[in-house]
DNA sequence: TCTTTTGATGCAATCGATTGCATTTAGGGT
DNA sequence: ACCCTAAATGCAATCGATTGCATCAAAAGA
């Protein structure tokens, strides 16, 4: 019998060898044809089953061919369509980060805090050996993250901000999809979650504003947000701890983009019933928004007023005065998240992780 | 002839119906298997062809029918696996951001601008109904980025800072990789570029620090990166045409990263024979960071010494003092990056991109 | 009633990889 | 010289979709 067995030859598709040229760009050149396996197997004169297997190191495969191949491969810069591969496999090496958007409330890609969360995310992915795909998601269709399983685009999601959706990221753990949710960890919450131990955070931040003789302190941020909403909630504790009896008129509900944040400051700063000598803002940002306020009414900080911060961003302490905040590992988290996620993906045990919060002593708080 | 045709029956490959059970998590819904077109084709009772040319609004098939398949994929949550589809059609509809990583220098992943630009670039693909891939890619190893086109992972590149890759992205370039670089434009550059008119920004910064009296005034960078370079060059120009000679010594090279340019800046400032009254810095960290350590020092600014930066990031507006800036439009430049690759994958022509800046003026430069 | 036309659906090849089994070749033992 | 074992390689099915052509059913024309 005759080695070569007559390959199937009735080939029904019409091959589209002939392709059509894009009008305007003459340049582009001739045959773009991505190399694939086949390729290699031919000019290495062996089969692609043997291309394979030396590719993906297998000792079916005798050193010396599989070198030889190495070598082809390497020299033509073929590089295996992971497409096919993971079609086959049934694998995919991809992780997709979710960072919701709603009309209002904290732009979440434009606060520096979630944008080196990103980074850090991605660090660690790298770590893992996997593809970071980036997907902006309106709020209210969160449910649109099960698509993103359903069409295979990613073994796991990563969900920056809890948002509102505390119903809707329960629905999903439900559904038993691998997602890690990066806020605050809520009573029934079915997801995993990973955020920073935002009472113990809040708690901290008050307490050392009342340890250094301030009474009036005013608290600025979203509280139906779920992480701000416990940072708030450490706040009334410093305060009942010090047998101190918080004003409820000093808590300000106000976004976190600085933009809208600006005049509900304003406007609260120029109230003159309502006397403060602290503020413990939600965010660093917000910290940052508050000092320029305060600035441009000739109060000074920390001197008439005290700051403090949260999330520690880079630049807080660059700022003048340095800013005195809760700091929020963003290298920290971004690890947590991956490693929370690795483990639902390997089916091991995973549960939520509270970081913990440290806070950062800078001039906002203490003249020098 | 019978209508079956007795489908083929021989299957070589053992059907992996029983799969292994990860062993901690009992709780793994048993029949994790992802539904695909052929369960929804069964439980139709139709074809895959039909549901396949259902669910692309293919007019061949019955209104009714097709109907009655989306109907039934809704519900079901079906959704088509992306990887098959794309392996078949040949297409993706994804687009890889390399963000290139040195160990010294930009640090970009967590500069505020940077960030703000990848997430402007993520809106600009969405909208375009594109994927986008985080890349993280080493400095040294920016020709890896062809791989990323070899293995079909993404249709198009965007490189997000030039850095001293120059060469390396012309070689890229003439193997007509549909790539776009967030940068400078060049002499002898092969590649399309998006970027700031920088040799603009630089002018338009140190002439109005010059108009409003400034004789002495530090350039804080490292002039060996390309965008840099262009906005000394500015920085040249707008004292030649003041008929000021630019002091050498002024020019000082330091990273963007904050934490290694503090130590830069403290050394320079501390050199008491080198006496300045204004500092233009290649970046807002930068400045930012000039800022802070002259606050240290008990000089004021900008009574003392103006102080111009670079970027204009969202902070900048909210500092005390706000600070002037050269802005960079964020949301344009993701606008831009994203256009210019999709002409090139369009096969259109597409040309290198320089966008207008303006000079935002607060009060680091001036005292109300 | 029988042929023709049209509309709707199914069959099977295909995309680029992986892999169980079959097959060939080389090496070893007697 | 011959058989047997082991090593190396090839064949062909498969992953989940798409699509040209064939087929079938029903409507229209003769």
């Amino acid at each position: 019998m005759t080695r070569t067995t007559k390959a199937k030859e009735r080939h029904i598709e019409p091959q589209k060898e002939l392709r059509v040229q894009p009008a305007a760009q003459a340049q582009k050149s001739a045959s773009t044809t991505r190399l694939q396996m086949a390729d290699i197997a031919r000019l290495a004169g062996v089969s692609t089953s043997t291309v394979s297997r030396a590719l993906s190191k297998n000792p079916l495969v005798h050193a010396n061919t599989r070198q030889r191949i190495e070598e082809l491969a390497a020299s033509l810069n073929y590089s295996i369509n992971v497409g096919a591969q993971s079609l086959r496999l049934k694998e995919n090496r991809t992780v997709a980060l979710v960072v919701p958007y709603g009309r209002d409330g904290r732009q979440s890609l434009s606060d520096p805090f979630f944008l080196a969360m990103l980074g850090s995310i991605a660090n660690a992915l790298t770590d893992h050996g996997m593809q970071m795909l980036l997907s902006r998601v309106d709020e209210d269709q969160l449910d649109s993250v099960s698509q993103i399983f359903a069409s295979n685009r990613a073994v796991g999601v990563i969900i920056v901000g809890q948002w509102h959706n505390h119903q809707l990221l329960n629905q999903l753990a439900v559904r038993n999809l691998p997602v890690v949710v990066w806020g605050a960890q809520l009573p029934n919450q079915l997801y995993r979650s990973v955020g920073s131990d935002n009472v113990s955070g809040g708690l901290q931040a008050t307490r050392h504003l009342i340890q250094t003789g301030r009474k009036r302190i005013a608290f600025f941020g979203d509280i139906t947000l779920p992480e701000v909403a416990q940072r708030h909630e450490g706040y009334l504790k410093a305060h009942a701890q010090a047998k101190l009896a918080p004003v409820a008129a000093l808590s300000v509900t106000m976004p976190f983009v600085a933009a809208q944040a600006q005049l509900i400051v304003a406007d609260f700063l120029d109230n003159t019933t309502r006397k403060i000598d602290a503020i413990f803002a939600a965010s660093d940002v917000l910290a940052m928004t508050a000092i320029s306020a305060l600035s441009k009414r000739n109060k000074r900080v920390p001197e008439d007023i005290a700051v403090v911060g949260y999330d520690d961003i880079e630049l807080a302490a660059h700022l003048h005065p340095s800013l005195t905040t809760v700091r929020q590992s963003v290298e920290l988290a971004g690890e947590a998240l991956v490693d929370t996620l690795m483990k639902l993906l390997a089916g091991e045990a995973a549960t939520s992780v509270n970081l913990p919060t440290l806070l950062q002593i800078r001039e906002s708080t203490i003249s020098d």
